[in-house]
DNA sequence: ATGAAAGCGCTAACAA
DNA sequence: TTGTTAGCGCTTTCAT
């Protein structure tokens, strides 16, 4: 691999102007350059980012520690990271974690820092547990309160409880009495922000709050919930955290002869790509990824290219309540009526 | 930060004994081993890779070139890639093209050259075009042929076409006169090579061979396909090359009054999680995301470290239909019962 | 506008 | 079992 050295020679300059005509930096004649960049193509010369990185003290590198599940949720946010972080001409490097524990992120944390990351996004983190680890560069968490120490924090998130308290609105001012929630495991910051969403939408109006269902995000774990509730002909509404569990509490409610919208409503949050071709079309929360990771990615940049200058906050993210099939005003109680349907094919 | 060199000072040793410590080399006491460890952690010395990986000319990261895009497929893949290269203890470094065009593939592979990445993955390129670049590390191609020359450069996929010919044997075999095909963007090696399983199907047992329906992976292009399918009577199979336009396709024929499946069958390739739960449940070939990013990285690991060795050649991956309900025989074409059936309530 | 010298923090090859 | 001596390929600082 041919070096600056080499291009340098080839070219007749010294190894300070190969650096100088590739970082663009001023003070190089034009046909200095011309000639510089002749040399390096003739060589086939490509920046050695490594040696860069540790002359400079800098590597232009963000660091995400993801979690490794699957799921529409985190992989989705991944993927607008990954697109953010290369909007801002940083490279990306991504560590996973298997279950976003305190201990796990300390060691993707670790990990990263080993490989020099002028920044690091902590993606959805899982548990409560803070992490002693004492960091040295700008870190954002996006979903969830700062876990650790770090020069400097910077939090975004995609909203979860609006987004929630949207859901459950939307319920209430179609006439339901109350809303039940299926909701993600506890662990996770995402389910309690919305569990919070949806409590504080029916204490608002003094509505009784009933007992969460819990799920995992798994449409399976929708499907469970969903015949659970079934089986309490009070329930006439029910919002899901997650557009998965949706999709599996409505197959569950259809099983069991329950027609949604006709006699539950039921609403999820995602906005996945599926939800309106589902049947019923889904009434879902649309979550802003796209948005949140950009505006997140926006921030770290600025706390990494401006040590000094102080935090800007987040800007709040657009919530945008999808209306489609799957919600209705609830059933005008008339005995008699809820027995015998038609109901849709199942199973 | 503190260096090998503060430790070293502390711990009363040398440079390199530092070095022999956290490479886990031999010929190191159990004494001087801790000792250099105590001085570590009093320190809070973290080891600096970029200065490792100068001095050692690798880095021990792989980089992924993967789609921006969101999908369930890339994403998924994305997900599967990141969990693979974890388990072989390397680091990853991911960068995404807009569209996986020749030139952005090319851009995307410099900058992970540069980064000094030992391995790299490709992952479902789109473009056939050939890449004119040479590059000195191993490539693996996963779900595409070489694009262009390296060293080194190693495939695996999924398998599509082998998916998507067991996607049509199962309608053919369910008594179907022929299947009818919602492809992907001819522009992806994943699509066309499901057309091309498709096709060998009929093929093979002499049906004729319907014209393609162009998609572009997205539910909302499944159900634009299947509009145009409903319109005509004659169709009794459809297979979609993504669960996503499947469930488009469905959410399409049920508008248009065709039973699911008593009158249209259809199978969609994926198995993405909620396939089981949407209405009807989804007959669809899975796709093995995990088994192909793990056997692929064990491929490319191999490479890396054996370099004169000769390539393995990549294991087949097992092709699992998973039978729901949205799949049945074709109907008895009896006249007049086509008509006035009650169908599933929608939109 | 250009160059010379001195490292960045580590590992490689060899010596002791 | 441990230490010494050279770099890895670049950027920095300071001259010119």
């Amino acid at each position: 691999m041919p070096s600056s050295a080499d291009v340098a020679r080839l070219a007749g300059v010294s190894r300070k102007t190969v650096s100088r005509v590739f970082n663009d930096e001023p003070y190089v004649s034009a046909e200095v350059r011309r000639r510089v960049m002749d040399a390096a193509d003739a060589l086939g010369y490509r920046l050695n980012q490594t040696a860069r990185a540790l002359a400079s003290g800098r590597t232009r590198t963000v660091g995400v520690v993801t979690l490794g599940t699957p799921g529409y949720g985190p992989a989705t946010l991944l993927v607008s990271i990954e697109r953010a972080v290369r909007d801002t001409g940083y490279a990306l490097h991504v560590v996973s974690t298997m279950d976003g524990d305190p201990a796990g992120i300390a060691s993707a944390v670790t990990s990263l820092l080993e490989q020099g990351v002028d920044g690091i996004v902590i993606s959805e983190p899982v548990d409560e547990g803070k992490v002693s680890i004492r960091v040295d560069v700008p870190v954002l968490f996006l979903g969830a309160p700062p876990a650790f120490a770090a020069v400097r924090t910077l939090t975004t998130s995609t909203g979860s409880e609006l987004l929630a308290r949207a859901a459950t609105d939307h319920l209430l001012d179609l006439g339901h009495a109350t809303v039940h929630h299926v909701a993600g495991p506890r662990r996770w910051y995402a389910a309690r922000d919305r569990i919070e969403g949806w409590r504080a939408a029916l204490e608002e109006r003094r509505r009784i709050v009933p007992p969460v269902v819990a799920g995992d995000w798994s449409a399976a774990s929708g499907y469970a919930a969903g015949r659970e509730l079934a089986r309490d002909d009070d329930v006439t509404a029910v919002f899901a955290a997650g557009d998965e569990m949706a999709i599996g509490v409505i197959r569950a409610l259809l099983e069991a002869g329950r027609r949604v919208p006709e006699d539950v409503s039921v609403v999820g949050l995602d906005d996945m790509p599926v939800a309106a071709y589902v049947t019923p079309p889904l009434t879902t929360v649309r979550q802003p990824f796209d948005a949140a990771a950009r505006e997140g990615l926006k921030l770290l940049v600025h706390a990494i290219e401006n040590p000094g200058a102080d935090l800007p906050k987040a800007a709040a993210l657009p919530v945008e309540l999808v209306v489609r099939a799957s919600t209705a005003p609830p059933p005008s109680r008339t005995p008699g009526l809820a027995q015998g349907e038609v109901s849709c094919p199942t199973a």
